[in-house]
DNA sequence: ACGTGTTTAGATGACG
DNA sequence: CGTCATCTAAACACGT
């Protein structure tokens, strides 16, 4: 099975990476296809097809026009409209009864699928953003960039969720703001996830969050989900159930935006006296141009570099935070010291992002990173074919460096939570 | 003006 | 049914 995760992820994302990622795992880290192939809740006998994915892992559909096509399986690229986000979204995702909801589809291509909207919540959006960001801490429009780029929905959607995205992150304690620095120009701080949360993940002081609904546009309920027969679009997915249960587990971990501790502050304090309902704004257009070269960096491909696990290092897993909590207070290394940290787990090399702390155990105890890397195979790239499909407003990134690809090894810490 | 960040509030669904 | 988790909406302050 493992090994099927493996090859699912693919070699994908690493590929240019160039990154120190050792060759066996990287290829099967950063696959974010894994992750638009994965379907939550049903994952159907595992029938990714072995011509799915391209030498490098990428979406591909066999023999199909490209992942890029996705246009033509792109409702929403043709010129219908769907406004995800916005309440018919939202009741898609929440007022649907479970029972009633359509079922989800087999194979959801989440990077290219514009009408499914990703079954996590933004916590766990922006945390994956956060992974696959190359630095240790991350610009909210570049994990808005991330988002768009790896979910095709948010792309259509109406800009409304970003307003939620920024939500979460001041509302949801386990994201930490880190001020910009005097000479770092640009709007805004940056963003990290705070260590202290992760540990109490992993101590499993918070609840598991119920499993996340999947989300189907009203407007692609009524078209099947599945890729026309043009094949545009991939497909697969059937991930095997273990691969489903990590990816659960991670969004177990992650919960939401008051999984992480948000709830402890936000419980009962909800619902007060009803206020009239404020008059609706006309969404303003959402600025998708948001990165800046430095944002850009900052999500350049996770390739291989960060690693929760790492992060949370062992000892945290116990409970102490040792590393976190230095890691919380000590000012980022600098990247050369970035440079310096590294990990390796079961014998492959990873970078330990600075701002992480220098963690230097290979922390591997306690947890079967195995499966946790699989688990965050998902996260990679799915732009290659983005390049057709949904296509993101526009490429930030070049060819090469494509490749928003998440780093296993950060999933996997994540999936490692649990 | 716009992006960012914070805060408040309401709604909905799942769970115990 | 109460609580919790999550989402959505919006007001507002502040910085660029």
């Amino acid at each position: 099975m493992a090994e099927n995760w493996l090859r699912l992820s693919g070699a994908g994302a690493v590929e240019e990476g160039g990154l120190e990622e050792p060759s066996g795992l990287d290829d099967s880290l950063t696959s974010l296809q894994w992750l638009q192939e994965f379907s939550i809740l049903n994952a159907k006998a595992p029938s990714l097809p072995p011509g799915g994915t391209d030498p490098h892992g990428y979406h591909q559909v066999p023999g199909s026009a490209a992942p890029g096509s996705p246009l033509a399986a792109d409702p929403a690229c043709l010129g219908q409209p769907h406004t995800p986000g916005k309440p018919t979204s939202s009741c898609t995702s929440r007022s649907a009864p479970a029972g009633l909801q359509a079922p989800p589809p087999d194979d959801v291509d989440y990077a290219t699928n514009p009408h499914v909207k990703p079954p996590y919540s933004y916590a766990t959006l922006i945390c994956m953003a956060m992974q696959a960001s190359k630095a240790t801490k991350i610009t909210l429009s570049a994990i808005y960039k991330w988002i768009t780029d790896n979910f095709c929905y948010f792309r259509h959607a109406d800009p409304t969720w970003q307003n939620s995205i920024r939500h979460n992150l001041s509302l949801n304690k386990c994201f930490i703001k880190v001020p910009r620095e005097k000479d770092e120009p640009g709007k805004g701080g940056f963003w990290r996830i705070d260590p202290q949360y992760a540990e109490r993940l992993l101590s499993g002081a918070f609840k598991k969050r119920r499993l996340p609904p999947v989300h189907i546009h009203p407007a692609f309920a009524r078209q099947t989900p599945q890729e026309p027969e043009t094949g545009t679009w991939v497909t697969p997915l059937a991930i095997n159930p273990e691969a489903q249960q990590l990816l659960r587990e991670f969004e177990e971990a992650t919960g939401g935006e008051t999984g992480w501790g948000a709830g402890e502050v936000r419980a009962g304090h909800k619902r007060k006296q009803p206020l009239p309902k404020r008059v609706a704004k006309a969404p303003r257009p959402s600025s998708t141009t948001l990165l800046s070269q430095e944002e850009q960096g900052e999500l350049e491909p996770l390739k291989g570099d960060f690693d929760w696990e790492a992060i949370f290092d062992a000892g945290t897993l116990g409970g102490e935070l040792g590393t976190l909590e230095a890691l919380d207070l000590s000012p980022p290394l600098s990247p050369a010291d970035r440079s310096s940290v590294d990990l390796t787990v079961h014998g492959h090399h990873i970078d330990c992002p600075a701002t992480w702390g220098p963690s230097t155990e290979p922390a591997t105890d306690g947890l079967d990173f195995d499966e946790t890397f699989l688990a965050t195979s998902f996260l990679q790239h799915p732009w290659d074919e983005s390049h057709g499909s949904c296509l993101p407003p526009e490429p930030l990134f070049e060819a090469g460096d494509a490749t928003l690809a998440v780093d296993l090894n950060e999933w996997a810490s994540v999936g490692a939570f649990l």
